[in-house]
DNA sequence: GCCTAGGTCCCGTCC
DNA sequence: GGACGGGGCCTAGGC
């Protein structure tokens, strides 16, 4: 739908919205979406799950969007209706993207020697006290080490994660054992590698395969794909 | 627009969507959104500030947005376009949103007993090596204090990035100098407690003030009407 | 430009 | 249901 609108929302938070031109967006899975002219997050929403209802109060249309737990409330009323529109979306709703952290794990675990010479992968999603370890496994003279996986730059968070990491599980092994703990990302912030030093932890700088397939050959480090020369003409206006 | 079609996207990751009806949103700041009818998050998109541009190839049109910086290219090519509009966006394009921790640290700011007895706030947003602290100051007996803020439950996260503040300023302090650290969030979780507890630190539970009614003198310069009488009556179906 | 942290984060997964 | 961590997170604010 498009139109004039106020938009009211309460819930975990509450906002309010002034007259205008905008476009909601009502799925049938229960999301809401209204939209502005600016920006990819949507000026407000409602998760899906929610209830969509629609009534005329005043010779207005009210669009009601609720839900429960928590509970939240999304109301658009409309001064005047531009264009409604029933869409009829068919095929894929999801996709696989390529170059997550499960794809760096899957290298690695092809690759161990990528972590460090002589690194032997154990387990992946470790349990531990502080939750589970992305990747487990042992150094060269037999040390148990902790892999924390980050597809992207990390900062001073992920240092602080691989370290609660660490230290669980220096907790739950026999006392006195060393725990080692890397963390395995494309690059580290000055905080981050500060604190990752601190903690007596490092960093080794590897990125997620730059394809799907291909776990061998370069990290996207810098120059992008060569490949992919489909159509190279550039698209008019 | 919406209308049968694939989108391919490359850039910090990679991902491709087989054939089917959607919803294309092009924005003027160069956002593009693709939408199926499930999920609040967009099944494909390019932020703000790519260029988008339109060319038929082979009988079909392409959309396609770039953007640098990271590189990122996202095509989305048609079989069949059902419906084209062009809409006349106008009015507010943003909310001021109430709940944030911005207005609980107002409302410290106003009750800092709300935090402990005593409790003397001296700055906001004091820098440390390790970051900005939400509010600092001083407890009843001098001791400095570092209070982070979270509006809504906490997990492992907060406690640790209180503790990195706290240490931070520790470190920076004369030698010797306790520094005490409090979390005020409206709860946190068992291990986020427990690693409260490890660190010596200490949490309040208090949350945003409920409505935009601000106890007393609002930093924030609107206040929109604080009632808001919920009409009553029911929508129809 | 990068860094840091908040967000009505959303979202999947596992307990 | 809550908890925990990933995300092409997005977004704002500093430096």
């Amino acid at each position: 739908m498009f139109g004039r609108c106020t938009v009211e929302y309460d819930g975990r938070a509450a906002s309010s919205l002034g007259a205008g031109n905008r476009l909601l967006i009502l799925k049938p899975d229960g999301t809401a979406l209204v939209h502005t002219d600016e920006q990819r997050t949507p000026v407000n929403w409602q998760p899906p799950g929610s209830e969509h209802r629609a009534a005329v109060r005043d010779g207005r249309l009210r669009v009601r969007s609720v839900r429960e737990n928590p509970d939240e409330r999304l109301d658009v009323r409309f001064d005047r209706v531009e264009q409604v529109s029933a869409l009829p979306v068919t095929g894929g709703r999801s996709v696989d993207v390529y170059g997550s952290e499960e794809d760096l794990r899957h290298r690695i675990l092809d690759e161990p020697e990528l972590v460090e010479p002589g690194f032997e992968p154990a387990a992946t999603e470790r349990a531990t006290a502080a939750g589970p370890v992305d990747v487990f496994g042992h150094d060269d003279e037999g040390r148990p080490v902790v892999v924390e996986l980050k597809r992207r730059r990390v900062g001073p968070d992920a240092a602080g994660q691989l370290g609660r990491y660490v230290e669980a599980l220096a907790r739950e092994l026999p006392d006195g054992t060393e725990v080692r703990g890397v963390l395995v990302a494309p690059s580290v912030t000055d905080r981050a590698g500060e604190l990752l030093a601190e903690k007596g932890l490092s960093h080794v700088p590897l990125s997620p395969p730059a394809s799907s397939t291909t776990p061998s050959g370069d990290g996207r480090g810098s120059t992008t794909a060569p490949e992919r020369s489909t159509d190279a003409d550039d698209g008019a206006d």
